[in-house]
RNA sequence: GGUUCCAUAGUUCAACGGAUAGAACGACAGUUUCCUAAACUGUAAAUCUGGGUUCGAUUCCCGGUGGGACUACCA
């Protein structure tokens, strides 16, 4: 039980004492403000109808019992009807002790739930762009952050390996390729597989100008395309397990899987399980039965399936084609209710971009209407769109930031930063690599991850590239400063500890207070998701630090006792700030 | 048209319905005999608009204005 509960059952004791039972009425608390004297505050207002006294005078009355009844409450005083309450110096030394030996401080034990993550969700004709690394870095993080709740999270992957879009990549390479691979050109695998889907694009938008200019309507120039209709016909062909198509099909798709991986790789992230659509696309269409049995679905007179939302505000949908073939949603209902059987889960998370929020909207609500009750199970953490500077992504334009060259680029600016301040003076070229890789991705990560995930982003490469201010190099480098001090404290043998009836002066039991809502601070984070939640309190603690790191000595302090306990809170601060990092799926240096 | 998201300093982001709306960058002014100056300290600077609910609204509800996304027998 974190402090804040341990003090909010004693507040709810005083009042109940004075007032009688609470009678549901919630009580909350929050941490004073820096303006005033104490450490938690009590809003007294919602109690005035129970008291039937002033502001000030119900506070006071609530403060005086608190003082007498509760062991570890110091002082209250009142201000305006709120009742600022301060807790014992020594309560909070022996707290720190706690948090400082605590063996997996702020983690909170299983809790028995099993949730999947589904993330990523790559299509496999190009490589990855910024988009899919806001998806990646969110995807990886809230299953971190879920686990430190308490959950046993499953990360999924499903990946579009079919379709249209494929196929597109794989006949330019047939007509165009002269058998070009990831070895004779050098290339990486998925970016190959890309070259040719935009190779594909190229001849057919020359082929749709040519037949418009020959008189034909756009519309249909686009449906006649020689090329087009090429690909359609190696689609059907794949449906139909041709087998010249399939084994195209899976080399190509093997040089993206190397591809993908090795960004992933670079990333940091990974899954627990990958899924194919090749797999799954046939799934859902048993739904489409039992939907039309139970009288939820209808049929149209050309035999497609529909389901009318009208009157949920929505319009009709179609669930199965008229040729009898799925489209999109019968593939997400069937795996949906397929991974509800198999996995027995608690809940999935789709982090999906919002341009879907319409599509999980309509999901939830059929399988709603098919009467699933775990549909409410379903969250969508749909995250908003990234621009840069200069507007929109557009892959026409070629404005689309490539993942790979963005993380390269970030490794190398974060090198040359590091060169230039001589920060790497004295380290093996290999030590020094590591150094820039881990600085250049926790500036990527840290700068996406830190803005609310449903929030349209402006990603500005040069800024994130800034070392200062709130940003993932500032909260590293503080974390090397204190592994340096504590590798100087080895040195001189000073072992860090908490001695009895030390005093601590007020940075460091704001510093103290500050550890002890960490656990609190994961649990926030896991029920909404967001890793900026975690973001913002390391970078507040690492900002604290700094400032207390600047005013006061540590090792140079003369006193054993206080040394030592400041190198225990030194390293303690670094192991929070650590495990936070990591819950952003973000490493952190020795040395920087 | 329908659904939905967003709107806070010059800029990028914060703020369970609580006190004087926080940071950072940029601007301006300072701090290095010192455990890492990629640091620290200070100054100026903001809730799109009109109602409502409330002891109290950036936050919740309704109406504007502005911007984004979706609204395919594509996935």
């Amino acid at each position: 039980m974190t402090i804040e509960q341990t003090l909010l059952e004693a507040v709810n004791a005083s009042v109940e004492k004075l007032y009688g039972p609470l009678d549901g009425l919630t009580l909350q608390l929050q941490k004073t403000r820096k303006e005033f004297t104490g450490d938690y505050t009590l809003v007294v207002f919602p109690l005035l109808k129970r008291s039937r006294k002033s502001p000030d005078a119900t506070a006071n009355e609530i403060g005086e019992v608190l003082v007498k009844e509760c062991p570890f409450v110091e002082s209250t005083n009142t201000i305006k009807g709120f009742l600022n309450i301060s807790l014992r110096a020594d309560f909070w030394l022996g707290e720190f002790g706690k948090i400082a030996s605590a063996e997996r401080y702020g983690i909170a034990p299983r809790n028995g739930k099993t949730l999947m993550v589904e993330y990523s969700s790559p299509n496999t004709n190009k490589p990855l762009h910024l988009g899919h690394v806001r998806n990646n870095l969110l995807g990886y993080s809230v299953s971190q952050i879920l686990e430190a709740a308490g959950y046993k999270v499953i990360k999924a992957n499903l990946v579009n390996d079919r379709g249209i879009h494929i196929c597109k990549s794989m006949l330019a390479w047939q007509l165009y390729g002269n058998g070009e691979t990831p070895e004779s050109s050098g290339m990486k695998g998925d970016h190959l597989v890309g070259k040719y889907y935009v190779e594909f694009d190229k001849h057919y938008k020359a082929q749709i100008k040519e037949l418009v200019e020959g008189g034909m309507d756009e519309e249909e120039a686009k449906k006649e395309a020689p090329i087009m209709k090429e690909a359609r016909t190696m689609l059907q062909k794949w449906e139909a397990h041709d087998q010249e198509v399939y084994a195209l099909w899976e080399k190509m798709n093997g040089w993206v899987y190397e591809g993908f991986d090795a960004t992933y790789k670079a990333m940091g992230v990974g899954f627990d399980k990958v899924y194919y659509e090749s797999q799954t696309y046939l799934l859902g269409k048993d739904i489409v039965a039992d939907g039309l049995q139970k009288g939820v679905f209808y049929r149209r007179e050309d035999g497609s399936v529909w389901i009318d939302l009208t009157a949920d505000g929505l319009d009709e949908k179609l669930l199965l084609r008229g040729d009898g073939t799925s489209v999109y949603m019968t593939q997400d209902l069937g795996t949906a209710l397929s991974r509800q059987r198999d996995e027995n889960l608690d809940g999935i998370i789709y982090v999906v971009g919002n341009e879907q929020n319409y599509h999980f909207q309509v999901l939830k609500l059929v399988l709603k209407k098919m009467g699933y009750e775990w549909s409410d199970n379903i969250y969508h953490l749909s995250y908003g769109m990234v621009e840069l500077p200069e507007g929109k992504m557009k892959s026409r334009e070629g404005t689309v930031v490539d993942a790979d060259d963005l993380i390269e680029d970030m490794v190398q600016t974060a090198r040359e930063m590091s060169e230039e301040l001589g920060k790497l003076d004295g380290m093996t070229p290999e030590e020094q690599e590591e150094i820039a890789r881990i600085v250049g991705l926790g500036a990527l990560k840290y700068f996406i991850l830190k803005v609310d995930p449903k929030k349209t982003m402006l990603f500005n490469p040069r800024e994130s590239i800034d070392f200062n201010g709130n940003t993932g190099p500032f909260i590293q480098y503080t974390y090397a400063r204190i592994r340096s001090v504590l590798r100087k404290a080895a040195e001189a043998g000073v072992v860090g500890a908490v001695a009895e009836g030390l005093s601590l002066i007020p940075e460091e039991v704001e510093i103290v207070k500050y550890l002890a809502d960490f656990p609190q601070t994961v649990q926030q984070a896991a029920a909404t998701y967001s890793p900026s939640v975690i973001g913002a309190y390391i970078y507040d603690l690492a900002k604290m630090y700094n400032g207390y790191y600047h005013d006061h000595s540590i090792l140079r302090e003369e006193r054993e006792s206080v040394r030592a306990f400041r190198v225990l809170l030194s390293a303690t601060v670094a192991d929070i700030i650590g495990r936070g990092m990591a819950l952003m799926g973000i490493e952190v240096p020795e040395r920087m």
